[in-house]
Parts: C-alpha cells; structure tokens; sequence
DNA sequence: CACCTTGAAA
DNA sequence: CCTCTTTCAAGGTG
C-alpha cells in the first residue's frame, strides 16, 4: 500500500482515498481539513487508511470519483449532478468525516508553493471557482472573474464564481483571447488548472460565434460560417421540424414533406449566394441587419461605416461564406433550446449601427442625466463590441434599473417595446424616458386594457404589460389591431422588466411572438423557485451583468442593510396546538404566536423612537388586520380600495404621526411605495427568495443612505421550532449570496419592560389563540374579521367569500356571540378534522373550557 | 363607470 | 412534486 500511494501521487484514485483517509483520524484532522496537503507521508495516517478501507463498494465509489475527473469536454453541469448522486450515497454509506466535504475534499491537490499570494481555489470537478476576498489583489481578480464567469455568491470573505459558455462567450466578445484567460487564471490559481477547465474553456471559446440568430425581413435565420455545424443542428430532429424549407436548391434541403406547406412563403430564400432575397422586394437592401452578407447593401455599409468607425474588417470577416436556414417563429424557442443542448447556443447580436432596414428613432439622453459607474459597466457588457448582445442585467432595486435600459435605448435608437408586470410601472417607465432622455409624447405610447395608442413616426417606443401581449383569450377590437401593430413589425430592440417573470407559462410567449433584434432583461432577482431560471439563458441571453450589492452599499448607491432573524419562542399554548394541527393551519398559529406579536410591538416602538419609518409585511392577511388593529396601526392589502391606499400612503409618507404601516403582498410589487428606513415581516410566502430580496430592495432607496453611518432595518420574525424556520432559511438564501449577513435574535433587550405590551398575561394569550382556532376554520376562509371583533372594511374579499359562504359564516358568527367557540369549531369540522375534534373533546381543552367558564361568569358578573 | 368573471403568477 | 392563497390585468355587462 504505501509505496502505491508514494508512485501514484498526483494520480486521481489516490488523493480520493487519501481524503477518506483523513476522515477517521478526526481528531487529528479537523482543524484544518483541506489546509494539511502536503502531509509528507505520515505512517498513522497509513494505518487509519487500512482501517477505514473497509469495503469495494467504497472503492467504486472512489472509482466514479476519479471517472469525473478524466473525460475532458464532459459537461461541467453533468458531473455536478453526478457528484450529488454520489455525495447523497456517500452520506448514506459512511459516518465518516468526509461527508461534509464528499467529492469536494481536494485535500489531495497540490499547492503552489507561492499559494499564500494568490487568490483563488478552482474546483477541478465543476469549474467553480472559490475567489478570496480578503487578498490583496481581490479587487483585480474579482474584475476578472466577473469578465469570465458568472458569480454565484459573494459574502464578505469567500466569493464563489462558475464558469459557463456563456459567460466565457461574453469573455471572448469583449476580447479576452482563450489562452490570455486561461494563464490569468492560472496565474491566479493556488492550484494547477485542471485540465478539463482548461479544454472546457477551450471549446467553448473557440466555438464562440459559430451560431447566430438573426431577424431579417420579419423572419428569424440561424445562421453561420461553418456548414457543417448547421448540418450537425440539422440533424437534430427537432431543429430540423422546425426550419422552414426554401422551395428549391436550397444547400441543406431535407426531405421533410410537413414542411411542404410552407415552402411558399420562402420565395425570397436568403440563403447565401442566391441573394435574390433583398433584390427581390424591399426597398431597402436588407443586407444591413445583423450580418452584411449581400453585395447590394454594401455601399450603404460602407457610408454608415465611415460615419460610425466600425472596423472595415469586421464587415467583410463573413461575408459570401455564411449559410443559414429559416426557422419558424413559433420554433424559435424549441431551436434556441435544443442548440443549447446540443453545445452550440445561438449568438444573438445586433448590429444596430449597419441596420438601414429599421427606420432610426431620434432618441437621446438629456445632456443633464448621469450615469452612474456601476450603470455604464453593465451596458459596457453589452455593447462591448459595437453590437448590442442580448442579456440579462442584475441590479439590485433602487440601483437604476430603469435607467439603464433607457440608456441602452438610446444606444441603440430604433424602435424599443418594452414590457413590465403592471400597469402602474408601465407609466413609471414612460414617466422615466421623459425624463431621462429627449424623447417627445408623440413618440412614446402606451398599451394597457385602458389606454391604446400608436406612436407617430416611422419609430417609436411601446410600453406595455407582458398579460396584455401574452394574451390568448379573446381580445376587445381595439387590442387586436394593436397587437398586429405590435406583431407586424420588427422591433430594434426589446426590453423586458422584471425579467425574472418571463419564464412562466404565459409570458414566455412574448419573446417569440414579438420579433425583436436585441433583448435586454433587467431584475433585481435573479431567481425562481421553481427551475425555469436556466430557461432564460436561451430564451433572452446569458447575464451580461451582476452589481455586486455589498459594493454599492459601500458607494453609497443603495442603503446599508442590517438583517436580523428574530427567534420568538411558541407559547406552550401554542404550541401544543401547532404540533397537533395540519401543516396549513400550523402556518396561522406561528404567524399569531404572542411572542411575535410582543417581538413585532417591541420592534416597531423602538424604531419609532429612533425616527425610522417601518413597514410591516405580512403575507397572511388575517394576521395582517389582527396585528393592525390590536397595535392600532394602518394597512393596506389587496382588497383595500385605491383611494383608502393613498390616504395611507399619504399619510405615511408626510403625516408625523404616522411611522408604521402594514402591508400584504400588495407591497412586493405595484405600490409605489414611499421610503422606508425599516423592515418587519411577520409572515410571508413559503422559501421565496424573490420575495424577500424584493421586499428588503424597499429600504434599499432610502434617502438618508448616505449620512454618517445610517443603517436601514430588516427584520424577519420566526416562531421557533415551526417550519417558519426552515422556510426563513430558504429565503434569505439570495440576499446571502449578495453577502448580506443575518444575525440571529434570540433575545430583545428590554421587551418585558414596555408597560403596554400587548398579550402579557396567560388568558390573554388563550383568548388570541381561540380566535386563531376559530380562524382556522371559517374566519380565515372569508375574511371573517367580525369574529375576532375585527370589522373588515375590505370590500371585494367579503363580497367574495360572503357569497361562497355566507350559510356557515352564520354558524360561526353565532358560535362567537354565544361564546361557545369551541362547539363551533367542532361542528364544523366534518371530515377532515372530525379526529382532532374528538381529541379535543377528550383533554386537550380542558384548559379553555375553565377559562371559557371563568370568563363567563367574569361577563356575566 | 362600477362591478363581475376569468385566467394567470408566485 | 404538488397545492394553496392572494393578487392583479383584462375584458365583458348593465
């Protein structure tokens, strides 16, 4: 064995068994796991060796490993899923230290001997890339790998990148040659460059490029320089269903007789060298669009080249030797999809510039508007060869999203449609251009069910909401003609706000239906909880950009954050209650714990007194009103009428008195909200990061950011030992990977002190919870707030559920009159609780009837 | 215009 | 993996 071990010593079996080895000897090896590398042959070690190589099933194991590290070319996302597979199975097989670490454990690599002066730790399985920020060279390296890689998440000391093709094609557009990425990288690497990064780095940056998308005359070509690759994409069965067939001698015509209809349609084939597509009808050369390809453009290329300096060469690089095929508009997303499975993702680049076939919109920024660093680097990713690349760009709320796409707007100068989630943001991005640039109202329309206009001119821009262009069902006359205006053009450029939403069933459909040049995505979350956030990589483009938040925290463009996770224990009371109840119901007795409730008093008080403004989220709307009322407080959810929104609104923002509101989900999106300095949520929406990196953007814009020190709350109240816990973990994840850090409240100084806290004594505590329970079964149903005492002014809600279900709310209403809550609670429950009933008739009351009882005869007395 | 229904998203 | 609840946009009705 030893002398195996001695002969093998880089190879790859070895260093997995070298690592199993440190395992058992855990009290030797904990300290520093992954630190004591060299471990220049120690005997003890070998022994412990002996002992833990128990079985072959662990030796297979080793085996895979060592398989992952071999196959060069292997796709990096592959052997990541592989190693879950094999890190679920070696948790399972062994108690063995190494499981925290698993296939990670790359105690076995060696380390430069200079390794203490550079930065980064590469993942020889992955390619991920561990970046340190606390060396001397971070900064540089960080500008580096964000040129390189994509980041995945940044907290203070330790960042961690991945490389993708995208962000290495992105990389190579900008102009980093393969060979200068791969020596900074080594060069910043305490470890040798694996190999399969390296040839991973290889082939996606030399296939760079090979396959584009482009839009000419209305119809979507994927085009490129190398024949055979399109005859490889041709191959692939779905691709090739979805090409639309040129009538005759088209150089990769398949025999496809679906597509026979269609062939009519393709008398202008553009298929290089027939070039009879731009002589044919238009009037314009079409050869300007993405790639000049034909000779009849060429003189206006020309002309607009010496105007614009764009490099001659550039033009000429693919002329005569590009081929391409037509795809269907329908397909567009099935192609992008399946070439990107296939290893050769569509380059989507528009050379706006040499477009003579899009009429120009005159469209600029107003000598005043500044942009801000953080903003001119992201569109510098965009347009960093002259062309405007499609993508996504990731800033966090508050930061200028809006500005920037009008930025890029103005770059590009042709015809923009840009679409939001509602209607209230489409007029803050029509408000924002007319701010921001020289753009006239005859220019800019809007298309919302209530407002549809057309822009004068041969350009213009559109803003709208993705329902209304996603939409399938019947449209009202007036919204049909828009939407063939809308469909029978083509678009220079196309701006999707909140992109994060596009992936969803419905609004995906945007993207093919309108025929867009370039694609900008903006959103401040980056994230789903389902998993079509990997959709967008083909549906709009890779990241072209992510703001690093701690970064513009410390510029001073958005507010410094603290976030706090406040542990409120659970009554005993409570408790009992929750761990008999169902998951669903258990969720309103962790929102009504009374130790929350005193949390969320305590909280509120205190800040009130330092002078902060503070909203208070709650998802759950019964919580919502009962927190309200019982601390007198105004709030909003979505059944509050418009005008009672703004008198809060109003108030909240200029009234003294008024420092706290409420709010439900309302508050996440749609409600211009005014600034606040600090942030409660008593309950929200399951593990959504989205959601709670949304709800902290609202005190990200605060004014005060840049004064002397000053700090914005966030807090997140937990009911201890429920699954809130769990769910609370789950969300802050995003806002972890910004680098923000949650520290952990188990205890708040002085709470017991407040003379008016709110539900001090025990019968206090019983009677919230007999509401809850009550809740639970009608009041929570219907908004039945006139059970708790609580009147619900909230119109449409009652309507709603009044008419659904105004025979039981009867019983239940008068259940709460009569005092005998629990009969209530019994009786209704018919099935699904018929056995939770019975316990309760047995013992679990008891407590309540005595109360019930003593407060009875209290009343009566 | 107020009100209602539907469909969709998270 | 699926479900639930809350909210919203859009279109139709009297």
């Amino acid at each position: 064995m030893p002398p195996k071990r001695s002969a093998e010593g880089s190879s790859a079996p070895t260093p997995t068994k070298r690592q199993r080895r440190g395992l058992p000897a855990q009290s030797a090896g904990l300290d520093n796991p992954q630190y004591d590398v060299p471990l220049s042959d120690d005997e003890p070690l070998e022994d412990l060796d002996l002992v833990s190589d128990v079985g072959d099933d662990a030796s297979s194991t080793d085996n895979i490993a060592a398989d992952s590290l071999i196959p060069r070319g292997a796709k990096l996302n592959l052997s990541a899923l592989a190693r879950k597979a094999r890190q679920y199975e070696r948790g399972a097989r062994a108690d063995l230290v190494s499981h925290m670490f698993g296939d990670q454990d790359f105690a076995y690599l060696q380390l430069k001997g200079d390794h203490t002066s550079r930065p980064l730790w590469i993942d020889p399985v992955d390619g991920h890339i561990i970046l340190e920020g606390f060396s001397p060279i971070a900064e540089q390296a960080q500008d580096f790998l964000v040129a390189i890689s994509e980041p995945v998440s940044r907290p203070s000391f330790i960042h961690e990148y991945k490389l993708t093709a995208y962000s290495l094609y992105a990389a190579v557009s900008v102009g980093l040659e393969t060979e200068d990425i791969i020596e900074v990288l080594n060069r910043l690497s305490k470890v040798p460059l694996p190999e399969n990064v390296i040839s991973y780095i290889r082939s996606c940056t030399m296939s760079y490029g090979k396959v584009k998308l482009v839009l000419k005359h209305n119809k979507y070509f994927v085009e490129s320089t190398h024949p055979e690759i399109l005859q490889t994409l041709l191959r692939d069965q779905e691709i090739r269903s979805a090409r639309v067939v040129p009538g005759s001698g088209g150089a990769y015509e398949v025999a496809n007789g679906a597509n026979g209809g269609k062939t009519k349609k393709l008398l202008h084939s553009t298929e290089t060298g027939s070039g009879k597509g731009s002589k044919a009808g238009t009037p314009a050369p079409g050869s300007g669009a993405a790639t000049p390809m034909q000779k009849p453009g060429q003189a206006e290329a020309d002309l607009f080249t010496s105007v614009v300096g764009v490099d001659q060469d550039e033009i000429e690089e693919d002329d005569e030797n590009t081929v391409s095929f037509q795809i269907m508009d329908d397909k567009i997303d099935d192609v992008k999809k399946r070439c990107h499975d296939l290893d050769f993702p569509v380059l989507e680049e528009y050379d706006f510039r040499n477009d003579t076939v899009n009429a120009n919109l005159d469209i600029d920024l107003k000598p005043i508007t500044v942009i801000r660093p953080y903003q001119e680097k992201s569109l510098s990713k965009m347009f960093g060869n002259g062309r405007a690349r499609s993508g996504i760009i990731v800033l966090p709320c508050g930061a200028g999203k809006t500005l920037v796409g009008i930025t890029a707007a103005c770059t590009i100068k042709k015809s923009t449609l840009v679409l939001c989630t509602s209607t209230v943001s489409v007029m803050q991005w029509k408000q924002q251009f007319m701010q921001w640039s020289n753009i006239t109202d005859r220019q800019i329309s809007v298309f919302t069910a209530e407002q549809k206009e057309k822009f004068s001119g041969a350009a213009g821009i559109v803003v709208s909401t993705y329902s209304m262009v996603a939409n399938t069902r019947n449209r009202s006359y007036e919204s049909q003609k828009m939407m063939d205006f809308l469909t029978s053009r083509e678009w220079g450029f196309i701006l999707l706000d909140e992109v994060h939403v596009v992936p969803a069933q419905m609004f995906r459909r945007v993207v093919t239906t309108i025929k867009a040049h370039a694609k900008l995505g903006l959103t401040a979350t980056l994230v789903r909880e389902d998993n079509k956030i990997d959709d967008l990589n083909y549906m709009i483009g890779p990241k072209l950009y992510e703001a690093n938040w701690m970064d513009l925290a410390a510029k001073g463009h958005i507010a410094n954050v603290q976030c706090a996770e406040v542990w409120c224990p659970m009554t005993p009371e409570f408790y009992r209650e929750y761990l008999r109840e169902k998951p669903r119901r258990r969720m309103l007795l962790y929102c009504m714990n009374p130790n929350k409730f005193q949390a969320c008093q305590f909280l509120i008080d205190y800040h009130e007194r330092r002078g902060d403004k503070i909203i208070v989220f709650s998802d759950n709307v019964f919580a919502l009103e009962a927190y309200a009322k019982k601390l007198s407080k105004p709030f909003i959810h979505g059944a509050t009428a418009q005008v009672e929104r703004m008198r809060v609104l109003q108030n909240f923002q200029h009234n003294p008195v008024v420092n706290t509101i409420f709010l439900s989900k309302v508050g996440d999106t749609s409600i211009d909200l005014p600034e606040a300095t600090c942030l409660i949520q008593i309950s929200s929406h399951f593990g959504s990061r989205r959601q709670e990196a949304q709800r902290l953007g609202r005190i990200l814009r605060a004014k005060r950011r840049n004064d002397e020190g000053f700090n914005a709350f966030f807090y997140s109240l937990v009911s201890k030992d429920t699954q809130e816990m769990y769910y609370s973990t789950k969300r802050q994840q995003f806002l972890i990977d910004q680098g923000y850090a949650f520290k952990v409240i188990t205890q708040l100084e002085g709470l017991h002190q407040m003379s008016n806290l709110v539900y001090k004594t025990p019968s206090e505590q019983i009677e919230l919870l007999q509401s809850v329970l009550i809740a639970n079964e009608s009041a929570l149903d219907f908004s039945g707030s006139d059970l708790m005492g609580l009147q619900g002014e909230q119109g449409q809600k009652a309507r709603k559920s009044a008419q659904k279900y105004e025979a039981k709310r009867a019983v239940g209403s008068l259940g709460a009159l009569s005092g005998a809550q629990h009969m209530s609670y019994i009786e209704r429950n018919k099935t699904a609780n018929r056995q939770l009933a019975r316990e309760a008739n047995s013992n679990r009351h008891k407590l309540f009837k005595k109360r019930d009882v003593a407060k009875k005869q209290a009343n009566a007395g």
